[in-house]
DNA sequence: CGTAAGATTGAATGGCCTCAAGGACAGTGG
DNA sequence: CCACTGTCCTTGAGGCCATTCAATCTTACG
C-alpha cells in the first residue's frame, strides 16, 4: 500500500481484488496462512513466489547498515508484493496482521509459465506497482507532517475502514513506529500529528489502534494543505 | 536514474546496456533523436511506446495541482522509461540533454508481442525499476540535504562521470532546480551544499554544471555519514 | 502488583526553508 | 563594442517545523 496523492490516483489504478473476481483465481491456486509476526520472507532470500494479499497486512521494510529503516509499503488485501530483481527478494516481508495469500510461482510473471492470465495479471501489478511508488516519491519529498499521516489516514480508511454511518473506523495494524518509517517521520512527530487531528475534531481514538474519522472532509483538506 | 543507497546496490542491478551488446538490439529498432527541451511524452499522453535511451538524458516529472514538483527520475543511458500504468503515462518526459531513444511498442511488454527476448528485456527493466525506486524511497526520506547531494553526485560520477587520472569529471545536463526537486531540497539548499562540498575540497567547479570530484572517498563518505 | 512495550507529551535544538538581494553568464539589439 | 535583459546560481538573515532527548502515561500480561 502506498500513501498516493489523491482520491483521483487512487481511483485510477484499481486493485486487482475489484478488477477480478476473486475466486476465479484463489481457488485454483495454493494459499497459505501466515500468523502475526510471521516472516514471510528477508532481503536475500530466493525469491521463490510472489504474494498476492487475500487478507490480513504485511509490512515491506528495507534497513540501512546505520540502522536507518524504511517501511517501503504495507501490503493489504488485493496488494501484490515480492517481485524480484534477479534472483533474490530485496525487502525483508513480515506479517503485522494475521493474514491469507495467494502464492504465485516466480516464472510464472518471469515466463509466462502458467495461465497467461495470471502471467498479464502479475504484469500489470507490476505496472501499477510502477506508478503507486512515484506517486509515493511526492509525498515523501514534498508533504508535511500533517500531510503525511492525514492522507496515510485517508488511504487507510478507504482501503481498511469499516463504514458507521457518516463515519469511518480503521483498525491500523501497524505501531506508530512502522507508520513513522513509512512516512518519513519520527514516531514522535506522528503521535504528535494525531494528537493534532484529534484536538482539531477531525478523528477521534477509541484506542491507539483504533481510529474513526469524524470529519473526512477535514481530513482530505489536511492531507493537501497549502 | 535513481539515487539508491550504495554502490553495492548499483553493482547488483546492472544496467540493461551493460548486460547485452548494444548492437543485437539497436539496429532492429527504431532511434528517435530529440533536441533538448523537446517533449517525449506528456502526463496523460496515450502510453503507445516504451522508450530506451542509447544517448543523452531525459527527465521524468510529476506535478500537483498547487504547483509542487517532483522529478520522478532522469533517465540516462541504459535506462528504460514510460512503463504505463493502463493506456496512459502517468509522468511528464523531456529531454534535458539531446538525446537518442530507441522504441519499444508497448504492446511487446504487455502482450509478448515481436521477439521474446525484447519482452523479457522489458520485463526485468521494470522489475529492476521496481527495485530501485525502493531503494530511492529512503534516499527521500532518510537522509540530509549533504547525503542527498553527495549521494547524487556520486551516482552521477558513476553513471557519466570521465575518468581524468584519479578524478572524475561530470558534466550535469540538468539544472539546479531539477536536482532539488529530484532529491526533495529547495534550489537554495542544493546550492549551498554544493558550495560546502566545495570548500570541504570534495569537489571543484569548472562552471556551475561542470563538476570535478577531486576526492572521491570524501564524497562517498559524506553520502553516508551517521 | 511489577514489568515491559508502546504511545504521548514537553522543552530545546538544529536543519532546511522562506524571503530577499546580488552575482555570473549568454543572448540580443543599439 | 557594450549596455540591456533574462535566466540561473549563489549567498545571507531569520523563522519554522521536525527532530532529539527525556519523562510520563497507558495497556497488556505474568
Amino acid at each position: 500500500m502506498y500513501v498516493t496523492l489523491s482520491n483521483a490516483a487512487t481511483d485510477a489504478y484499481p486493485r486487482a481484488a475489484t478488477d477480478i473476481p476473486r475466486q476465479s483465481f484463489s481457488s485454483a491456486r495454493p494459499v497459505r496462512r501466515f500468523a502475526t509476526g510471521a516472516c514471510v520472507f528477508r532481503e536475500g532470500d530466493d525469491a521463490s513466489h510472489i504474494y498476492e494479499v487475500q487478507s490480513g497486512t504485511l509490512r515491506l521494510t528495507r534497513v540501512l547498515e546505520n540502522g536507518r529503516r524504511q517501511v517501503i509499503a504495507f501490503a493489504l488485501p488485493g496488494d501484490i508484493v515480492g517481485f524480484p530483481n534477479g534472483d533474490q527478494h530485496h525487502t525483508d516481508c513480515d506479517v503485522i496482521g494475521s493474514c491469507e495469500v495467494v502464492l504465485h510461482r516466480r516464472e510464472a510473471l518471469e515466463n509466462g509459465e502458467g495461465s497467461p492470465e495470471t502471467h498479464r495479471r502479475l504484469l500489470m501489478a507490476a505496472l501499477r506497482e510502477i506508478s503507486a511508488m512515484q506517486d509515493h516519491f511526492m509525498m515523501l519529498a514534498r508533504k508535511s507532517a500533517l500531510e503525511k499521516v492525514a492522507s496515510f489516514l485517508l488511504v487507510m480508511s478507504d482501503r481498511i475502514g469499516t463504514r458507521q454511518g457518516d463515519k469511518s473506523m480503521i483498525e491500523l495494524q501497524m505501531k506508530r513506529a512502522d507508520i513513522a518509517d513509512f512516512l518519513g517521520l519520527t514516531i514522535e512527530t506522528v503521535s504528535r500529528t494525531i494528537t493534532q487531528l484529534r484536538n482539531s475534531g477531525i478523528i477521534s481514538l477509541v484506542s491507539a489502534n483504533s481510529i474513526i474519522v469524524l470529519d473526512a472532509k477535514g481530513l482530505a483538506d489536511a492531507s493537501e494543505a497549502a
